[in-house]
DNA sequence: GTAATTGCTCTAGTAACTAGAGGTTCAAGA
DNA sequence: TCTTGAACCTCTAGTTACTAGAGCAATTAC
């Protein structure tokens, strides 16, 4: 049986972020100690080595629910759990669009300055200020960074 | 003057968005009609659409507001927009590379499921439950999706 | 046995908004 | 002028996925 520290060391998941994921359900309450502190198994190291994964991929913590309660159902089509992934992968590749987009256009302002000029005629200001001069449309692109 | 539906119309944010901006200082605080309604002029339309410009380019507010402060002192040196402006790129560079990576990983995961199959044999659980089928490192990646 | 470490719960804070309640003001038509 | 409906006001709370801190209890190593 692991403590919550042991855990936390054995998955790269942080204590009290094992703990809150217990709060919201992602992980199930674990067996206590005489003392009240939580001992965990190999079954439940398991389930959270299986979210520690998926986040690293860049799965919301509602989509790894999903998946971790169809892990439970052995029976069941695995037709949900590839939509998830193919779900998370469009997403992925969206934002990798969006942000290669943003990325010429940063540059081209950010090349723009050269550090010696003054305030006054600043380049990355004046194209911040003028939408006119991107040559993309990165509008709605926010909520990237 | 503008009403605060007008200016959101004119520039795309929301009026809640610039309720909250004002709130949190990103906007000053604008002249009321005699019934306490806020009415905006020609510059404060520009500030916003300053602000919603570089929002769009992914640009914390933070950030912004030491952009917008910059603008005021049209006699300093403009190095700290170009290190702003070129911090922000770096930012975008590196999320894409990561992203990048966890695309293909991706890609492995979900084309291994046809959607055909059972939960209990199914490759997307499979590959998520176990790290050592990855090819890439994608550890610390989370945050980005 | 004692000291250091680790654990416990609870609250609040982060970014950048969004949603809703409950009430007021404005603009246009009758 | 009156009325109606849209737009406005403030305030609180919720969102995602955590992180930080207070104040106290349990465990472990020596």
């Amino acid at each position: 049986m692991l403590s919550i520290g042991q855990l936390s060391d054995k998955t790269g998941v942080k204590v009290p972020t094992i703990r809150y994921y217990e709060s919201i359900g992602i992980i199930g309450p674990v067996g206590r100690s005489a003392g009240n502190q939580r001992r965990y198994s190999k079954a439940e190291l398991d389930r959270l080595r299986f979210v520690k994964h998926a986040r690293d991929l860049g799965f919301g913590l509602d989509a790894i629910s999903v998946l971790t309660s169809l892990q439970d159902t052995p029976d069941r089509s695995c037709a949900e759990a590839g939509e998830i992934a193919q779900g998370q992968l469009a997403d992925v590749r969206r934002k990798i669009q969006q942000l290669t987009a943003l990325e010429s256009e940063l540059a081209r302002i950010a090349g723009g300055c050269n550090g010696t000029g003054s305030i006054g005629n600043c380049y990355v200001l004046e194209a911040l200020a003028h939408h006119a001069l991107c040559s993309s449309d990165h509008s709605n692109a926010s909520g990237l960074a």
